[in-house]
DNA sequence: AGGCGAATTGAACATCTGTTCAAATAGCGC
DNA sequence: GCGCTATTTGAACAGATGTTCAATTCGCCT
């Protein structure tokens, strides 16, 4: 949505649907590699292989530029996965499975989704913790529907719920491809855990 | 050890005693709260109440001083807590309960210690690494002694211990004192789905 | 009261910061 | 090959950056 300055469709041969995507890719690289902070709108520029004052034509800021790279990515995560029809077990071992699955794809999303929340002003800062809020209240229902169901014993579904999140998305610390295991294999034996530490 | 300057041990009176740990605090506070790139030092030297050029008799270097922080922090918290006689059970609820504690005790310090890794030179980076992985090797001893003696099933030992910190670590991003929980509660809690997590 | 060393100031250094904008360039349809 | 517009440059802005250091102030001791 809204893209800046939302320039007339060009066609091709012309340079500006390549410098955008451009732009977000190095800018996405550069803060998940050095942070926000560290890193200058010249930095970004010389990564795209263009001067600073033309990143402007893809950004209102450099503050844009991180909003809209958290916002996109929880608003993809949300809309790429749907809590499935199932038992509780079913749907928490979707939840899981997915989880780790999609946020080893995309670990410098995440990483900067987790670590730049301070670098957002209020009301950007309101918006992505709305969709954060979102993702938690699925696996807070699934848990909180276990546990009436008898399949969970958790003492507090909004605590397990956290538990959960953390532990599955710390496995982005450290992963690496090509690693002794396996995507498949962490996925089982992080399942396994989950599967247990709520088990009734 | 090796104060920056070492200054000659004053007398009462003096300020080199007293503005040395309001660097330190000012930094501390300022770093966690807005990030280490983020701060510079005539923030920190104007929360002191000193111009900037003072903050140079207290550390070598704006580095140094993100750098102290995270190693007093870690070198602290291996310190201050050794493995204890007893079960693995029980050696691992003594872990579960007393990282909650610490880590609840010092939110500023975790905080920047878990995000400012990147902003570390690599020689200051793989010392504190190599502090971190003493931390983490205590906790997966405790665990392959479970798994050996058959109090525990985990499929790897490696993995339920990067599992599990993250999960307890977890606990920093949303617990706020005077909450709904006390920090009682949320230890027993959090020690529950850990021991089930790992149980046979 | 005066001396001495520790503690601090305040200015200076060279460089970098995000952002703006008139002017120049590039690439399309004709 | 012309004209038009999307795209980019390059300079400029006002101020901030980490760090250094001669000069000054402070506070204890005699």
């Amino acid at each position: 949505m809204s893209r800046y300055p939302a320039p007339m469709a060009r066609k091709q041969g012309s340079h500006a649907e390549t410098t955008g995507p451009k732009v977000r890719d190095a800018a996405l690289r550069l803060f998940a590699r050095h942070g926000f902070a560290a890193v200058s709108m010249r930095q970004i520029a010389k990564e795209v292989g263009v001067q600073a004052g033309a990143l402007y034509l893809y950004t209102p800021d450099k503050q844009t530029l991180l909003f809209d790279l958290m916002r996109e990515h929880l608003e993809h995560l949300l809309s790429h996965w749907q809590v499935p029809e199932g038992t509780p077990l079913a749907q928490l071992e979707a939840f899981c499975r997915h989880h780790i699955h999609y946020h080893l794809d995309r670990p410098e999303l995440v990483f900067i989704a987790y670590m730049e929340l301070r670098n957002l002003e209020p009301d950007n800062f309101a918006v992505i913790e709305g969709l954060r809020r979102q993702y938690e209240n699925r696996l807070q229902e699934i848990l909180t529907r276990g546990q009436d169901s008898g399949d969970f014993a958790v003492a507090d579904s909004k605590l397990a719920t956290m538990a959960i999140i953390a532990m599955l998305t710390g496995v982005n610390t450290w992963y690496r491809e090509g690693g002794r295991l396996k995507r498949a294999d962490v996925e089982g034996i992080y399942w396994d855990m989950v599967r247990k530490s709520v088990a009734a």
